[in-house]
RNA sequence: GGGUGCUUAGCUCAGUUGGUUAGAGCGUCUCGUUUACACCGAGAAGGCCAGGGGUUCGAAUCCCUUAGCACCCACCA
């Protein structure tokens, strides 16, 4: 074995025969299903290191489960983000001098384009995901866009259609200009941006102002609403006033609404219909009342003002338009004030530029509406599974780690509102509904007959991610997988998508399937970069993991990527982080090379027999460490059972045991070399989940087939006899000598000379000799049988033996007294604070037994120590 | 405006239902080691757990409050 563990040795071909060992595939495994479905990340680039947390989370927890004998399945994916595809290739377009892509190549010739863009960019991506060591079953390998996730999206929409849960309806949405398609409310990005807000008059004989930041929009203008008790305007309701609002005509009704802020700038609002979701509200509940205002477009598709607006201002942009009634506004003297706001815009996640609100015929889902024959919404639905599991049943419920995000959950829900689906762009799944005359089609097949013209929208991406935990498995066939692998097992995502996709998953498979998508979320923060900030392309501060992977390995990246980090919480990535993991990599891989080239004959050890106290400790100390992790990993404490792990292995086994079990052998060979074996090839079991290449890699010095399928070591604890312990005494003997010199500073370097006096022991401890030289790095002086303290030594006891160390060699006296006075005072004080609890009978009494137990036992060791303290200074 | 989270060692963060001198990694300092590992070992320094109040025998942990930071949601026109 090299000194040093070079992962770009080992990694690919470790991948390949784990591979080629068909595990990754549930087809070869037995036991309980287990299931996972990788979120499937964008076919837009590359992969960025959230995806590499995503992946060694998710691997983490297959593999482990993998290793308990479960039937494991991770199914890896892509999703072909519709609109965030299309506007990366149109980008990439427009910056090699094609303005227009759209126009230029047409729908065809750019699908082709964008599909090519696509496959290369999935092809990086797998490859990336197999760099993790993911162990994901590549012949179940998933595609939003492949023929059988489409397949699955037909059918839900014409399910949902016909059930008159999917309509078209008109009215305002968000438009992005850029991108000349909507986007559904939670695509909106609010930047804030400096605006002015407006004050002003429609006309001189108005009654009252109104302000605004879009005086454009006020063209299209068609009420001013106010608050139904606001006395001011009391008796201007209902009225209808004609104004010509800079050069164009409008008819202005005073309505009263619930929604307006009276004391908001002069309480009383100007409605536009046509161009705000608020306003359009309104709109919809004065046609519902019967006083239906009139709804105005003054700003079309393109951005531009509509002939609505008459010849003053057709054709012009939003911005020259406002510019334009500004002017007018203060040539007339209507214009009261003008003030410098923040304000919130949402913009387009995707394109970037700000939304327009625009009255469109678009295809929605209703969230509201009573679903046939279920007696329930869509909303309820989605609220049910997450509160008291779906239809009422416990069993059926959605539990999310950690829980305080099912509160944001839910307000998320009672704010939701009807579902835009319907997109312009062309990159997506077509919505299955044809056009001839009056006629609609809607069905998972072409309809027959001549002159059919299909709808020209495609559907918002998430629709078909909403499918992802059951179109992966092959629904609607009703396929073995689907079976026997639904409802998933477990499932992670960041929190940043939990509206996105969460609720969307839980919306369509308790509407689809009537069964919840998952039992478990684990929920992830962000990662961030040293200083906090988002990792992101136009920062330019994005790390690829892949380079990390070339540079640390994929196992020291996994490490570092969930150690110290909690649920929920961002976590910062920086390099040295990995460093660190790639150390504790090295480390297990040197205390593998020291085990295996110094133990005569490399074997697996299926019990052993602790010989002394040091191999009790460390079996007993191993044991533990099986029990806590197995617990760790119930609770999705990944960076706890992490660090559980790293602790042992570094501190307790490396720099402890081995030092000690280098001693031992001098004695006992064959004994010591057994724990060691033992202890190992558990050890590595425990952290292949973790460091899956590494482990493999050491593996093979004790077996020949591959360490990722069923393992009871994951969670069986230890299998150990009782031992004879005829080692205890030296041990013990060790211990006390290596505390006197570390309680008397000595140097460690320099071997002292002790000597160890007793009358019946005297025998054993010369056999022993060469032994305790070797563990606590002393010379034994003599050995006698009677004990005169030798002068200017101290001593410690340890049974009935009494050890003296001479004090030459000690430094500093006159130093070391005063800092053993400062520690004698805080013992006294400690010791004091413990005896007056201890006489608390309030504390007796109430207080658990065993807190009072402990506190007991400190007390003795406290005294101990305080008594250890003044013979020290008495000596000085 | 509503909500959530955070504030713990120089830095990055753990701390499971309250349980008794508060932990890790990195960094710093001292000493040592080069036949498992300098990607090493033995030690040390460093914390009124953001401030204040309360509940309790006992609070980093529960409650109230103040301040700062971050994020999410919402129709301040």
């Amino acid at each position: 074995m090299p000194k040093a563990y070079e992962p770009q040795n080992y990694e690919d071909a470790i991948y390949s025969a784990w591979e080629e060992s068909g595990f990754f595939n549930p087809d070869h495994l037995e036991g309980e299903p287990f299931s996972v479905m990788m979120p499937p990340p964008n076919v837009t680039g590359v992969l960025h290191l959230g995806h590499a947390l995503e992946n060694s989370l998710m691997d983490i927890m297959i593999r482990y489960q993998r290793m308990c004998g479960k039937k494991t399945l991770l199914v890896p994916g892509t999703d072909h983000a519709a609109v965030a595809t299309q506007a990366r290739v149109e980008k990439n377009l427009v910056k090699e001098g094609h303005p227009h892509p759209r126009e230029e190549f047409g729908r065809e010739k750019l699908l082709e384009m964008i599909r090519a863009y696509a496959e290369q960019s999935k092809g990086t991506i797998l490859t990336q995901i197999r760099k993790m060591g993911t162990s994901a079953d590549w012949s179940r390998l998933a595609y939003t866009f492949d023929e059988a996730r489409s397949k699955a999206v037909t059918e839900v929409f014409v399910k949902m259609y016909q059930d008159g849960l999917i309509y078209r309806g008109h009215r305002v949405v968000n438009w992005s200009v850029k991108g000349q398609s909507t986007c559904s409310d939670d695509e909106l990005v609010y930047v804030d941006r400096p605006a002015k807000l407006y004050t002003f008059k429609y006309s001189s004989d108005f009654p009252f102002t109104i302000a605004t930041t879009r005086p454009e929009t006020k063209l299209g203008d068609t009420a001013v609403a106010v608050h139904p008790s606001d006395e001011r305007y009391q008796k201007y309701l209902g009225q209808t006033f004609e104004v010509n609002f800079c050069g164009v005509s409008l008819k202005l009704r005073v309505i009263a609404d619930e929604g307006v802020d009276p004391l908001f700038g002069t309480g009383a609002l100007g409605v536009t219909p046509a161009h705000s979701g608020v306003d359009f509200e309104m709109y919809e509940k004065q046609k519902a009342l019967g006083e239906e205002i009139a709804l105005i477009e003054v700003i079309g598709t393109d951005g531009h003002m509509t002939t609505q607006t008459g010849e003053r201002y057709e054709g012009l942009s939003v911005e020259e338009a406002r510019e334009k009634v500004v002017a007018c506004l203060k040539e007339q003297g209507l214009l009261v004030s003008e003030e410098e706001i923040e304000q919130s815009v949402g913009s387009s996640d995707r394109f970037g530029d700000v939304v327009e609100a625009i009255p469109l015929t678009q295809w929605f889902v209703a969230v509201n509406k009573e679903i046939p024959g279920r007696g329930k919404t869509l909303k309820e639905l989605m609220k049910e599974a997450v509160t008291v599991g779906h239809q009422g049943d416990p069993e059926k419920k959605v539990r999310i780690t950690p829980e305080r995000f099912e509160k944001s959950y839910y307000s998320w829900i009672d704010h939701l509102r009807d579902w835009c689906i319907s997109r312009q762009i062309w990159w997506g799944h077509r919505i299955p509904v044809w056009y001839r005359g009056e006629e609609v089609f809607c069905g998972k097949e072409n309809p027959e007959g001549d002159g059919w013209t299909q709808d020209p929208d495609t559907l918002d991406t998430w629709f078909s991610s909403g499918l992802w935990t059951f179109s992966t498995l092959g629904w609607p066939e009703q396929t073995n997988d689907f079976r026997t692998f639904y409802p998933t097992t477990w499932m992670q995502m960041g929190y940043e998508i939990l509206f996105f996709w969460m609720a969307r998953m839980i919306l369509m498979s308790t509407y689809v399937l009537d069964e919840i998508p998952f039992k478990d979320v684990y929920i992830h923060g962000m990662l961030r970069d040293k200083d906090g900030q988002k990792f992101s392309k136009s920062l330019g501060n994005g790390i690829d993991p892949i380079e990390v992977v070339n540079k640390y390995g994929a196992d020291a990246l996994r490490f570092s990527l969930i150690a110290g980090v909690s649920p929920g919480n961002d976590a910062k990535f920086y390099e040295e982080k990995v460093e660190a993991g790639q150390h504790l990599v090295n480390k297990l891989w040197n205390i593998s090379r020291f085990v295996l080239t110094s133990v005569e004959n490399v074997q697996a050890v299926a019990s052993v027999k602790p010989q002394t106290a040091a191999d009790q400790w460390i079996l007993s100390r191993f044991s533990e460490v099986v029990e806590k992790m197995t617990l760790n990993m119930k609770n999705y404490e990944f960076s706890a059972a992490g660090e559980l792990l790293r602790d042992f292995t570094w501190n307790d086994f490396a720099d402890w045991y081995l030092e000690i079990a280098k001693g031992q052998r001098q004695t006992d060979k064959e004994k010591t070399d057994a724990i060691l074996l033992f202890i190992l090839e558990r050890l590595l079991v425990l952290w292949h989940p973790f460091m899956p290449f590494v482990t493999e890699e050491i593996w093979k010095q004790f077996e020949t087939d591959t360490m990722m399928i069923i393992h009871p070591w994951v969670t069986d604890l230890p299998s150990v006899e009782e031992g004879e312990n005829k080692f205890t005494f030296v041990q013990d003997c060790i211990v006390a000598i290596r505390n006197l010199r570390a309680q008397y500073k000595v140097e460690p370097a320099k071997f002292i000379e002790a000597v160890i006096v007793h009358k019946d022991k005297a025998l054993f401890l010369r056999e022993q000799e060469a032994l305790i030289k070797q563990l606590a790095r002393i010379n034994i002086l003599k050995i006698e049988e009677s004990a005169e303290q030798p002068e200017g030594s101290v001593s410690t006891i340890v049974g009935d033996v009494k050890i003296f160390v001479p004090l030459a060699g000690l430094v500093d006296g006159e130093k070391e007294k005063a800092k053993l006075e400062k520690e004698r005072q805080e013992v006294e004080q400690y010791l004091a604070s413990l005896e007056q609890k201890l006489s608390n009978r309030d504390f007796l009494s109430k207080a658990p037994e065993q807190v009072v137990e402990s506190l007991k036992e400190k007390k003795k060791e406290a005294e101990k120590k305080l008594n250890t303290i003044i013979e020290q200074i008495n000596f000085l």
